[in-house]
RNA sequence: GGAGGCGUAGCUCAGUUGGCAGAGCAGCGGACUCUUAAUCCGCGGGUCCAGGGUUCGACCCCCUGCGCCUCUACCA
């Protein structure tokens, strides 16, 4: 008990210095916490409890009706005081809404008490709706409750919040004062929704598989590490649901989907958060080209419904997404680009083709590594409408099936949006014996980094399936035209301003 | 990890060959019962990111560190 009692003062003590760095000074503070004490004073509550609304304020604009009595809440934004009236704003997040305050109307007590509200707190307001002379629907204020006292001040109102920084490590702020970034971020959350009334339309089932792996497997990245003490084990946090969503193919469900996040330790830029949303599809008896054509139609309902449209963006960056979309194969592209004699070429011709072409060559590469750089660098950034690009090399891509009529490429396709690989999609490899090949390869001698557990699975017997993978926070960026991962994530990942304990 | 740019009031931004730190909004006091970036009169507000250095004097020049942004690297 002592020891939680000094923790939560060790905790006000933190507060209290971060509360100062950030506000620069308690002046703001101490005037609010006057004014606090003044309303309850005066008989407001400053916490208050729960209250009634008819409805939110775009509700409330919705059913708009001259004389209509109606209560709000919301949070005050703006205030025009004209000595014995007031007008004002609150904003609850679907609206901002004028209300009209009047010392003759509500008497002289409580007009008093409105006057001492600040910007920033949250209020409770019962009254008659009317139409000012300059036609704003409006709240004629009959009573007030103070809900919740506001301690610092919000941003200023006409710029808003400009500040990145300050926008993405307290986004709380940034939605309050940027009424476009609370719209955007309704836009990602009907995108969630459609995205799944769309797969369940089509019989897909939502399954939750681990986040928490003993390996961590599906992916070639970097996983993050911690620990488990019950267990006294390392653990990884997943880069990627695929090898447990094939386990529940193996089991029996033909059509899952897991659209939920997937860590990986690597860097921050402006198209990667170490922790980000995918979706991950697979039908089994079904393969690349049934997926092609679910990508393809998913996309362009997640557009027309919640976009509200197929073309995107104007001049260079201009997308245009109605189908059917382009499909070209690897090998294809790479000619195109890099000659017909490419493939032909010996390693140091090649070397050179591609220093002519702009891409810096490491010398240790072999033909087919100098190609895919060629491909990352020079060709992927041009795919700006959608585009499939099919037939890679096996040695990219180890958890797909070979193609029927050529084993050195796979199955599979790369689908490519305003040069971002947005979906790949596979053959999946439901062969056992050879999946542990490419594992071994991989893994060059490390049991360790085996999933044995995988693989006994597979050999089973995993039905054929074709299978998918779409990285929401970058489709979201396509569509609404976002610059950076971290405008489309709440809360993106930025250094901590104060270093945590245990760093280097 | 590397290169470049940025960091000034609660917010948005000016500023100085190196010579007392500025505006608008917000805040405080006053006037005003149809305003909406309300208006009018008056007032307060600063660790100029942090720490060193050069200088009679540094917000400004130099060095180091921190954070953010862009590019790059890592990343199926």
């Amino acid at each position: 008990m002592l020891s939680r009692i000094c923790w939560i003062l060790c905790q006000e003590a933190k507060v209290g210095v971060i509360m100062e760095e950030r506000t620069g000074g308690n002046e703001y503070r101490e005037q609010r916490l006057e004014n606090l004490e003044r309303l309850k004073a005066l008989g407001y509550a400053p916490y208050g409890r729960a209250f009634p609304r008819t409805g939110r304020l775009a509700d409330v604009r919705a059913g708009f009706e001259e004389g209509k009595q109606v209560t709000v809440a919301g949070r005050l934004v703006a205030c025009r005081d004209m000595g014995k009236s007031i007008f004002a704003h609150i904003y609850d997040g679907t609206d901002r809404f004028q209300v009209y305050v009047q010392k003759n109307k509500i008497g002289e007590d409580a007009f008093a008490a409105f006057k001492i509200l600040d910007l920033g707190d949250f209020i409770g307001l019962e009254g008659e709706l009317f139409t000012t002379r300059t036609e704003e629907q409006t709240l004629k204020v009959s009573r007030f409750e103070l809900l919740s006292k506001s301690l610092l001040p919000l941003p200023e109102k006409w710029h808003g919040l400009q500040d990145v920084e300050t926008r993405y490590r307290q986004r709380y702020l940034d939605l309050v004062a940027n009424h476009d970034v609370r719209e955007l971020f309704n836009k990602r959350i009907a995108m969630l929704r459609e995205i799944r009334t769309f797969l369940f339309g089509r019989g897909f089932q939502e399954v939750e598989t681990p986040m928490l792996q003993a390996m961590a497997g599906g992916a070639a990245a970097t996983p993050f590490k911690t620990h488990y003490n019950a267990l006294g084990c390392d653990m990884f946090m997943r880069i990627a649901p695929e090898l447990y969503l094939k386990r529940l193919l193996v089991g029996g469900f033909d059509k899952v989907f897991e659209l939920n996040r997937n860590f990986r330790n690597e860097g921050l830029s402006r198209t990667h958060n170490p922790e980000f949303t995918m979706l991950e599809i697979y039908e089994a008896f079904g393969d690349v080209n049934s997926m092609k054509e679910l990508v393809q139609s998913l996309i362009t309902h997640v557009a027309q419904t919640v976009f509200g449209t197929l073309v995107i963006g104007e001049g260079e960056r201009r997308i245009d997404l109605t189908p059917p979309w382009r499909t070209v194969a690897y090998r294809d592209l790479i000619v195109e680009k890099a000659g017909d004699d490419w493939y032909g070429l010996d390693l140091d011709a090649a070397r050179a083709r591609a220093t002519s072409l702009g891409v810096e060559v490491d010398p240790a590469w072999d033909l087919g590594e100098l190609t895919h750089e060629l491909y990352e660098k020079t060709i992927e950034k041009t795919l700006i409408n959608p585009t499939f690009v099919t037939r890679f090399p096996v040695e990219l891509v180890p958890l797909a099936s070979a193609c029927v009529d050529d084993p050195t490429v796979v199955d599979v396709f790369e689908l490519e949006i305003g040069g971002c690989e947005v979906a790949p999609a596979y053959t999946e490899l439901n062969d056992p014996l050879e999946q542990r090949r490419r594992f071994e390869e991989q893994a060059a001698g490390d049991a360790s980094k085996m999933d044995e557990d995988f693989l006994m699975a597979l050999e089973h017997g995993m039905p054929p399936a074709g299978g998918m993978g779409i990285g929401i926070d970058r489709l979201m960026i396509i569509l609404s035209g976002a610059e950076s991962i971290r405008d489309v994530i709440l809360f993106p990942h930025l250094k901590p301003k104060t270093a945590p304990a245990g760093g280097e």
